[in-house]
DNA sequence: AGCACGCCGACT
DNA sequence: GTCGGCGTGCTC
């Protein structure tokens, strides 16, 4: 190995890297490769580096060089991590892309990316000084106490020290102690990857002829009879299985370890530990077959044939119209061609439910990727995927981070989901775009499915920018849910109506109770009641934080903020006027389903809102419970309107469709009309024939119509025909600065600032600030400014440097003090 | 992201 | 006076 190192000519050459640290910082970083490293260093491994003062990190090469840094002294690179790259040049390239286009940096992107477990970062750990020879009588309060904890527990960290002092700042403290040789100040770096290791036992080759097998066994049958039963259960499970387990061995004979220990002292076994992957499923069938139906047959086809001149095609098809199938025969062919794929899908649908279907028919060669994975999971899939051994990704938005290298299809399923973009943390991208655009790199194919469209692909395949294949009916011949629309205010002036119930979704439910079927309710809105008003006085309960007025919880007995989480106990006596005379107003889950069970006893009501999924499978138990018919009818928020596939579920109620058809932005139509449908998709799915009841006081609503016509072509035209005239923009990229500050009225002049910067470059393309109203999210008040961007030929890369121009320049001015901006990209 | 440095109000 | 809060700037 040193004889090759040494016949490189790079040997005694500096080199320096650029590496990608995963901060919020926007330069890369140079450090210097010790000469021995020089033949290990490679673009895309992780190393390890000192930066500011003492912490390290795990950082990625992005370019190597020979040319020094002239302004300053390069550090040196602590370490390499990897033996070959992790990340691959593709997925650098595509990094850069990502914070481009989200205006965020490089290494928020790499942070994102990355497994935690592949990204370390030094702790800072505090010990005693075995040296130091102090005295503990002089010690100030503050070190006493760090002391006395460092006693009984001999390594903290600062955040404990931050606790234990009750103060925010220890450093100085800290630094002090150490100077005075009290404690040891460390940083110290562990990997988390951590293998699972797992003994095999192999029988002595010696022994696997006959003769030899015969001898020891009456041998140890003399001596040793636990250590015959542990050979005689060997070469019965090694009948079955290539590889024996110690696990299973000692499970088979019912020896001990010490017996096992003890064969393999005398050399009869061999034991030896071996990396076991946590992801291996060996229950699976491959290949199960399916006909496609005539219209999924001519589907196929026709996306078959747009591929030919276009990469993205939209399947927009309608509930229970066999997408999946489709996908797995597109999935089978990129396979054929030796192509990897990624298949997309909101984390929420990655139920169980779904993975093992997929893993059918794609068995091992399929590897699934979620936030409910563990890290060291996700470092195996991220390792599988680089070695080819997982050739379909399933999985959610951070997926399409995984280092393909031959990528040949991309399903984006729900392709309207909200869930693909990340909001809070940069980089705030939309995995389906970000899907989009790496699909262009590997020229790989694209398919965005989705029952409801999200209007800019819809708009994108109508104007010819992606492929269009409608899939209209159900599959399997069954007919879509009868939707019928009730009024609620005819029903009231009738005096039919039951609490929240009409007579005809009273009548449904029955009718499905009475044929064994289950039911499902739709009501927006969690909690007993979203209003406590005295009746004397007016005082209405308000949250401390958002001045929301608080939802009244019965399972509780608290009043909550659907905000920010606050609550407090419920009140019987108004605080203001001492009045016992409070009356809740409006309704939520918890009420209908407290109301139902009194109307109809018998049945079996469960509920599922935040609320009751909040515990740990909580969702899962519902699910199973509503599977295993456990459950009549199941009272529920949005929760209900993904997801959910059961057969025996005929009858879907929407208690108030005027909650969604209301929504505050100017998406409205477009959210309503997916809400709608999405819910009335539950209905009668698997076959069985179903029906949907709406009940609203608008029952003219141009939403409601279209659902119940299942018209989505003209609900989008009216609505681009409306937006001609309308301020804010159709389906062009809107660059949107979210801008949060604590206070309310220094908010709305920072906002008014920089739109007035905004406007001096890109005049009346900015809006704002005015929309959204003010909006406030623990602690802070937020307000947008937008820019919109029509396709005139306006250079996005400029439009966005002048933005990161005007955003560092309000950074200097003392008006931006306690302000927060946060740039967002959306796709329209 | 940390961490240091420097400024400023509130306390022993 | 100085301690601790907070804003600002730098890290190869």
């Amino acid at each position: 190995m040193l004889e090759f190192a040494e016949n490189q000519s790079t040997d005694r050459v500096t080199l320096f890297v650029n590496v990608i640290l995963p901060l919020a910082i926007s330069r890369l970083y140079t450090y210097r490769v010790p000469f021995e490293l020089n033949n290990v260093v490679a673009v895309g491994k992780r190393v390890v580096v000192q930066f500011g003062k003492s912490k390290l990190y795990t950082a990625v090469i992005d370019e190597i060089t020979t040319i020094a840094p002239e302004k300053y002294e390069a550090k040196y690179l602590m370490e390499v991590l990897d033996d070959r790259p992790v990340v691959t040049s593709q997925q650098l390239d595509f990094w850069k892309w990502l914070a481009d286009y989200y205006l965020c940096n490089t290494g928020e992107v790499m942070a994102a990316a990355l497994p935690a477990a592949l990204k370390l970062a030094s702790e800072t750990r505090i010990m005693l000084n075995p040296d130091g020879n102090f005295d503990r009588s002089l010690l100030h309060d503050k070190e006493y106490l760090i002391v006395d904890a460092l006693d009984i527990q001999p390594i903290l960290s600062v955040s404990d020290i931050v606790k234990l002092l009750g103060q925010k700042i220890v450093m100085p403290v800290l630094k002090s102690m150490f100077d005075k040789n009290i404690i040891h100040i460390s940083e110290e770096v562990s990997e988390r990857y951590k293998p699972r290791k797992r003994s095999y036992i192999k029988l002595n080759p010696l022994y696997n002829e006959a003769d030899m097998r015969r001898e020891l066994f009456v041998e140890l049958e003399r001596r040793a009879p636990k250590q015959a039963d542990a050979l005689l259960a060997y070469l019965k499970l090694s009948r079955n299985q290539s590889l024996v387990s110690k696990n299973d061995l000692m499970e088979e004979s019912g020896v001990s370890a010490a017996v096992l220990k003890a064969l393999s002292e005398k050399e009869v076994f061999i034991i030896e530990e071996r990396n076991v992957s946590r992801l291996y499923y060996d229950e699976f069938e491959m290949g199960a077959n399916f006909e496609l139906s005539p219209a999924q047959s001519n589907a196929l086809d026709e996306i078959r044939d747009h591929f030919i001149q276009k990469d993205v095609v939209l399947l927009h098809g309608v509930t229970s119209s066999g997408k999946t199938e489709l996908y797995i025969r597109l999935v089978e062919e990129a396979l054929h061609n030796g192509k990897q794929v990624l298949y997309l899908l909101p984390e929420i649908a990655l139920t169980t439910h779904v993975i093992e279907r997929l893993r059918k028919y794609f068995g091992n060669d399929i590897g699934v990727y979620h936030s409910r994975f563990s890290d060291n999971e996700r470092v195996e899939v991220w390792q599988k995927v680089l070695n080819h051994e997982y050739k379909v990704v399933l999985g959610a938005r951070s997926s399409v981070f995984l280092p393909f290298d031959d990528l040949g299809l991309v399903i984006v399923d729900e392709e309207h989901e909200t869930s693909y973009k990340q909001f809070d943390p940069a980089p705030r991208y939309n995995a389906r775009d970000a899907a989009i655009y790496l699909a262009g790199k590997y020229q790989a194919k694209v398919i965005l499915g989705s029952a409801t469209p999200s209007f800019e692909s819809y708009f994108n395949a109508r104007t010819g920018k992606y492929g269009l294949t409608e899939l209209t009916e159900r599959f399997g011949g069954v007919s879509l849910p009868e939707i019928e629309v009730v009024s609620i205010a005819e029903e009231i002036k009738r005096k039919v109506i039951q609490s929240h119930f009409t007579s005809v979704l009273m009548t449904d439910i029955q009718t499905a109770l009475s044929n064994k079927e289950q039911v499902i309710l739709f009501q927006n809105r969690r909690g007993y009641a979203p209003v406590l008003i005295c009746r004397v006085c007016a005082f209405t309960p308000k949250c401390i934080n958002c001045d929301v007025s608080l939802t009244y919880h019965k399972s509780s007995s608290h009043l909550h903020c659907h905000y920010c989480g606050y609550k407090e106990d419920n009140i019987n006596v108004c605080p203001a006027c001492g009045s016992t005379h409070l009356e809740y107003k409006g309704f939520g889950t918890e009420k209908i389903e407290d109301d139902l069970q009194v109307l109809i006893p018998d049945s079996r009501i469960a509920r599922m809102d935040l609320d009751t999924t909040r515990a740990r499978n909580a969702y899962q138990n519902l699910l199973n419970d509503l599977e295993e018919k456990r459950i009549d009818i199941l009272v529920g928020t949005q929760m209900v309107a993904k997801g959910l596939d059961f057969a025996d579920v005929t009858v879907i109620g929407i208690i108030n469709a005027d909650s969604l058809l209301k929504y505050p932005d100017y998406r409205a139509n477009e959210r309503s009309y997916q809400m709608l449908a999405q819910v009335s998709g539950r209905a009668g799915r698997r076959g069985k024939q179903g029906k949907v009841v709406i009940q609203t006081y608008n029952p003219q609503h141009r939403v409601i119509d279209q659902v119940i016509r299942n018209d989505y072509k003209d609900l989008y035209l009216t609505e681009i025909d409306e937006r001609k005239n309308f301020k804010y923009p159709p389906f062009y990229r809107i660059i949107n600065l979210d801008i949060k500050h604590k206070d309310a009225d220094k908010l709305y002049q920072q906002a008014e600032y920089l739109a007035i910067e905004l406007r001096k470059h890109f005049g009346d393309r900015v809006i704002g600030p005015e929309y959204p109203l003010v909006g406030r999210i623990r602690n802070f008040y937020i307000k947008s400014i937008m820019l919109k961007f029509e396709k005139d030929g306006v250079s996005i890369v400029k439009v966005k440097s002048v933005i990161r121009d005007i955003i560092v320049q309000f950074q200097t001015t003392p008006l931006s003090k306690g302000c927060i901006v946060q740039p967002d990209v959306d796709p329209y």
